[in-house]
This record gives C-alpha cells, sequence and structure tokens, in this order.
DNA sequence: ATCATACGGTCATCCTACAACTTCGGCAAG
DNA sequence: CTTGCCGAAGTTGTAGGATGACCGTATGAT
C-alpha cells in the first residue's frame, strides 16, 4: 500500500517531477518572485506525495537559488537574476528558436575559445586537438564515435584557452545541443556531409597550429554557422558578425 | 536529544554541508568518475546525520549531473562534461587567478553581447538602458544603488540582443562577480572613480543609441578591462584581443 | 550447460515524531 | 495608550524506522 499510484505514468522519479512542476510555475510567471510557496504539507498534499518528497524537490530547486526557505516562516521565490546555478530546459529547445539562440551562445563562445587558443595553446594542447581530429577522421560512420571525438576536439580548444570557466561553459553548451539534436538526427541521415565537416576542423587546426589568432575564430565561426544549417538551424542576423 | 551536536559550528544547513563536502571530495579526484559512493547509510552514519538528509544532499548533486543514483545498485559519480548546469563555486573566486578568468569569460560575453545589441535593439530597449544609466549617475554615492544600477545596465544590454540564453549567462556571471567583489570593496574605498566609471558606460550608450555595433563592442570591451583593474583584477594576455 | 528462482543489498517512498525557529496575539506593567 | 514579555500556533529542519521496487548474484532444477 506504501508506494501510492504513480498517477501519471512515467519513468523520471516523483521528487524530479515536483521539482520541474514548481520550476515551470515559476518559470511560468503563476508566482511572482517574492511570494511565498505553499507549506511543504500542502504541496504533498497536493502532487500526493510525501512530504519528504517534496522536501527533496524543494532541496533541488534551493541549490539553483530558485526558491529560498526560512525555517519557521516558509519557503519563497527569488529573482531570476540571483540564480547560483545554470540550467537549460531541454523542452525549450525543441523550439527551433531556442535552438538558434543556443548556437548563436555557442558561436560566440567557440569563436573567442579558437582564438585565445591559438595565441596560448602549448604544444601538448595541439597534440590533444590532432588526436581528437584523427579519431574524427578514422570513422567513417558519424553516428556514434565520431560525435564524441567532435566534442572532444571542441572541448580540447577551449581547454587550451587556459581559462577553466571558459571550457566548463562551452562543454555545457555543446552537450546540452548534442543531447537535443541526438535523436532529431535519426529523420535526416545526411552522412554525406561528414567531409565538409572535417574539411572545416581540419582548417581550425591549422590555423591554431600556426598560431594564427584571426584565422582561427574565423575558422570556428564559420565552422559554427555550417553545423547548425547542417542540422536545420539558420543563424540569423548575421549582421556586425563580420569583423 | 534529536537535535545531534553540530559537530562543526555552522550556520549552513545540513544537507548543503553534506552535499558541498561530497561535491569537493569529486571535483579534487577523490572519487573517480564511474565509482560508486558509499550507500546512503553509510554516508549517514559517516557524516553523523539521518539518511534523510544524505538523500537531500545527493538530490543536489543529482539535479545537477555530477552523480546518478540507480534504484537498487547504488550511486555513481558522472564525467564532468555531463553535468547538466554549471555552478561556480565561490569560495574558488578568491583566488586572483580564478577571478582574471571569469572576468575574461564575462568580457567575451558582454563585449558581443554589446555588439548585437547596438545592431537589433529597438526603442524601448535603449528606453531601459538609458534609465539604469540614469540611476546610475543619480546616485552620488557608489555603495548601495549605483551596483544594482550598474548591474541594470549591463542586464538590459543582454537582453537587447533578444538572445535568452545570453542574457542568463551574462545575468549569472556577473551576479558571481558581483558577490564576490561586494565585502572585498571594504578595503579599498574607490569613490573617485565613480565619473570613470560612468563616463564609460555613457560612452556604450551613446554607441548603442547610433547603432554602432563595432564601437559598442570596443567600448563594452574596455570598460571590463577598466572595471576588472578597479577591482585589482589585471586582465593579463591582452594578446589577440585589439581587432 | 542453461534457465528459472530465491536472496540480499540498495535506492525510493512513506510515515510519525520531535526540535528549532518565526510570527502574531494576548496580557500585564508602566 | 504604549511597551514589553510570553505563550500558542504554524512552518521548516532533522531523526528514525518501515516497507516497496529494483538490481545483481548465487543457488538449484532441468
Amino acid at each position: 500500500m506504501k508506494q501510492r499510484s504513480s498517477i501519471i505514468g512515467s519513468v523520471e522519479a516523483l521528487p524530479h517531477r515536483v521539482a520541474s512542476h514548481l520550476s515551470r510555475e515559476i518559470e511560468g510567471g503563476d508566482i511572482i518572485p517574492g511570494a511565498r510557496l505553499p507549506t511543504e504539507s500542502q504541496l504533498a498534499d497536493k502532487f500526493g506525495v510525501s512530504r519528504n518528497v517534496v522536501r527533496e524537490a524543494i532541496a533541488q530547486l534551493r541549490a539553483d537559488g530558485m526558491i529560498e526557505a526560512r525555517q519557521g516562516v516558509g519557503a519563497f521565490v527569488m529573482a531570476p537574476e540571483q540564480r547560483t546555478a545554470i540550467r537549460i530546459d531541454r523542452e525549450a529547445l525543441k523550439d527551433q528558436r531556442n535552438m538558434e539562440q543556443l548556437f548563436e551562445l555557442r558561436s560566440i563562445l567557440e569563436t573567442e575559445s579558437a582564438t585565445l587558443a591559438a595565441a596560448r595553446c602549448t604544444s601538448d594542447d595541439l597534440d590533444a586537438i590532432k588526436a581528437a581530429l584523427d579519431r574524427m577522421g578514422g570513422e567513417e560512420r558519424w553516428e556514434d564515435g565520431s560525435i564524441e571525438a567532435d566534442l572532444l576536439f571542441h572541448r580540447a580548444i577551449a581547454r587550451a584557452t587556459g581559462n577553466g570557466y571558459i571550457y566548463t561553459f562551452i562543454s555545457f553548451v555543446c552537450e546540452q545541443i548534442r543531447q537535443s539534436i541526438h535523436y532529431a538526427r535519426l529523420t535526416n541521415p545526411l552522412h554525406d556531409l561528414v567531409e565538409v565537416n572535417v574539411a572545416e576542423h581540419v582548417r581550425i587546426y591549422d590555423a591554431l597550429a600556426a598560431h594564427d589568432p584571426q584565422a582561427a575564430g574565423e575558422g570556428m565561426r564559420r565552422h559554427i554557422d555550417g553545423a547548425a544549417s547542417r542540422v536545420g538551424v539558420e543563424l540569423t542576423a548575421k549582421i556586425n558578425r563580420g569583423k
């Protein structure tokens, strides 16, 4: 009798579902910043779960700085500006417009990443980048290992900047894009474009090896544009990008 | 008898302390990615807390993708690349080197933010930016409202890019910097530099109003450099930044 | 040798109880 | 009427135990 009926069949754990529900309510503006949430008991009743599950859900939101709990008073919604963590809703990326924006952000980060890396990279860094490049070219199939090698290539460049935050941010953004694209790829094979992709990477690597910041940045910018269009995302507003 | 002795005097809640401890152990490499954590009961004993507290701590780490729990098996630490959230350790920012790197990231994001905003901003956007600018100039004291207005200015620009992710990332990075600097400011007053700061903002605003992307980007880049040096952070490696 | 089953370990959830804290109202002293 | 104390009620924080669901492995039958 303990395990209550799941109401809605779902593989997700209860705390995560409660957290997502509350998160959407907050993001959607149903609860304005500064307002108090219902008590844990009320939420437990509302969702049909135990208070314990509600507490775990709130613990997650609290860690993100989305809500703040004060003992003896209640839990309050925080202003969206003072979040202590960035989290990207993967559901939202099904919207083409959001995907475009994420690619634009990636373009900014990676272009500058390549520029910095060209000026700073050591021979060890170059070796790591080259290794990823070789592994990518070695795979004739697009599917499995190729994508991993692709990510490895970009991360190796980010690491070569010597800036840990740049590495973290780029890894994060790329991973979000990868997972969003993963299953969407099944619709269009686009294997024939692998050579184009590899060629773009080679171009970037050459610029890095030559320690030519401008060429590296330019090569990366074009590569991201190309990668975006290859998955059906057009980076509009190319204005003010040139130079 | 229930409330156990806190062992270490701390105002932080128990789950947060446990989560921080585990997080440090993972970041520090004490636990290799893929390895299994001790069971919840063992952790509860180890930290001298109830299993409930351990679960809340793990819930936080799980939300970040730092660990993955499989029912009936155990909890495993994930590779740092596939985190689902970005979180910046504020303690680490006490290290000058990390602060420099964060400023460098901010410089990248904000420079491009200003560039894009110059090309895309509407009159409404400009009004919002101008309002923040006026509010900043209105305050003769540096302390309280001035900093808020400063952040508002930068966020307004980020919003004018029309890219929600850029807004989110910039808000996040700026907030981290602000809170890290907050108390460190007490040592050096530096009130006399307020005019310089405002002047830099005016220069950026003028470029935005003129819809001059290059001037806006350049103005922002210089402003971040100036802001960094004003709090004692020197952005070295200005290489490859010009042009 | 292969497959089905039983078993122990672990996470997931629930429940109750209590401690710590805040808020608010009543009540008495000034 | 104002002020200050104090206790009741409500809320979050923590403890601890019980049970269900799930996984991996060992055991035993075929």
